[in-house]
DNA sequence: AATACAAATCGACATTTATCAGTCTTTTAC
DNA sequence: GTAAAAGACTGATAAATGTCGATTTGTATT
């Protein structure tokens, strides 16, 4: 189960501040009352760090480890937006809407969180233009990958899916073309909206391609551009 | 083609300020510079207001008429992500990002479109914080509007993605159950993402089934409960 | 009203994708 | 170390969806 502890990984909110761009707006002080309202909790691979639905009043930070960002769609599936990676500020969806979890996280690693409390992180928007607008930035930058991602899942077929799969994993989230996958078959398949045995099927013909080489979950990326085109003609 | 006024519809921003949430947190003189850099433009149906990829200037808020918020996809095809309505404020995607429109607007009928130039925007943003909470608010809505969009159109089945279509349309835009379609059948395919062909035939099975009444474009919803149903079980 | 053109429609067919059952492999639990 | 469970894989089949061609309907133009 969760440990608690108020400063693992990160020492405080200060540290922070170098890593993560938008709170590197914020003033000494502020970075201050941020850290006097935040704990961190450890998780291991597969639990639930929080679940949609529930009352949301803690923003989130990775320190380490990774995490999927997921909804609950139909009929039980999961539908995976994104991975997170460290210094990510997860949770703004909630903010000023309902107060409710509208997805949620589970960690894919032993992983490190850092909760926030989202009345501390209101008031620095309320009291610092600059940061406001970062955060602005950081949503927006949100909504245009949300649009790319619905295209990808409603109009590419299934190659073209896990191109794009493949493509955001190693571009986005290991920013290498060689990497130990921390997701699972069925993981994938819930990435690029696709049923497990046919998610199987398509990594195995890419494998058998040699566009990539695929053992277990080691996943080495041989012929990006053969991904890419594969990517475009959908 | 477009003709030029600087107020034909509304005379001034002071006017928006009663219908538009976001504007009311403007104080008085912030309104009136707003109304300083703001012009209208008329636009016929059919005629796109602005493209995908160009560089984005303005903002826009419609104020007679209705219009469509698309991407362009893979190979030509549209993906409708939602119909915009008078007096919503259209076009933030852009303003922190890379100045480039991410989506098209397209007239769906005899429309008028008032431009406010984006500067005079930011720095509301940057001096209002009430007015930088409203807009972060309307962000994350989008957000988790764009969530329940990714489920529908990677999750669900033609009959589940048609009936959130026409739930959509007689909640969000028309507001009644019995409204005249200003879409085409081609459009409610790109809002669904599906082809042509299948949203036709869809749509006539719902009407053989008394689910709804379509004579061309006058559509009646007579059994909601059963789209809902629909929509639910995929 | 006659023509031209775009949109809507429909049935037949091809392709894509999911499902299922069964096997094999790897990890976990005791 | 062995049994059990979970995950990965495969082929056959069924279901969902797209494509194509032909026809009809509706609308705008003369």
């Amino acid at each position: 189960m969760a440990k608690f502890s108020k400063s693992d990984n990160c020492k405080n909110c200060l540290d922070c501040n170098m890593r993560i761009p938008m709170l590197s707006t914020l003033s000494r002080p502020e970075l201050i009352e941020l850290n006097e309202n935040r704990f961190e909790v450890k998780f291991k691979a597969g639990e639930t760090i929080f679940k949609q639905g529930t009352s949301a009043t803690h923003l989130l930070i990775l320190t380490t480890g990774l995490a999927k960002l997921y909804v609950e769609g139909v009929q039980d599936k999961q539908l995976i937006i994104r991975i997170i990676k460290p210094w990510e500020i997860i949770g703004q969806a909630s903010l000023y809407f309902d107060n409710r979890h509208h997805y949620s996280i589970a960690a894919l690693d032993n992983t490190t969180a850092c909760f926030i409390e989202i009345s501390a992180f209101k008031k620095a928007i309320q009291t610092n233009p600059l940061f406001a607008e970062e955060f602005i930035k950081n949503c927006t930058q949100k909504g245009i990958f949300s649009f790319e991602k619905m295209v990808s899942l409603s109009q590419k077929q299934m190659h073209g899916r896990i191109a794009d799969g493949l493509i955001y994993l190693s571009g986005k989230v290991y920013e290498n073309l060689n990497f130990d996958l921390h997701l699972s078959r069925q993981d994938v398949a819930d990435l690029t909206g696709m049923s497990k045995d046919s998610a199987i099927r398509i990594l195995k013909e890419f494998h058998n391609e040699g566009i990539i080489e695929l053992d277990g979950r080691k996943l080495k990326i041989l012929n990006y551009g053969q991904l890419e085109r594969i990517s475009e003609t959908g």
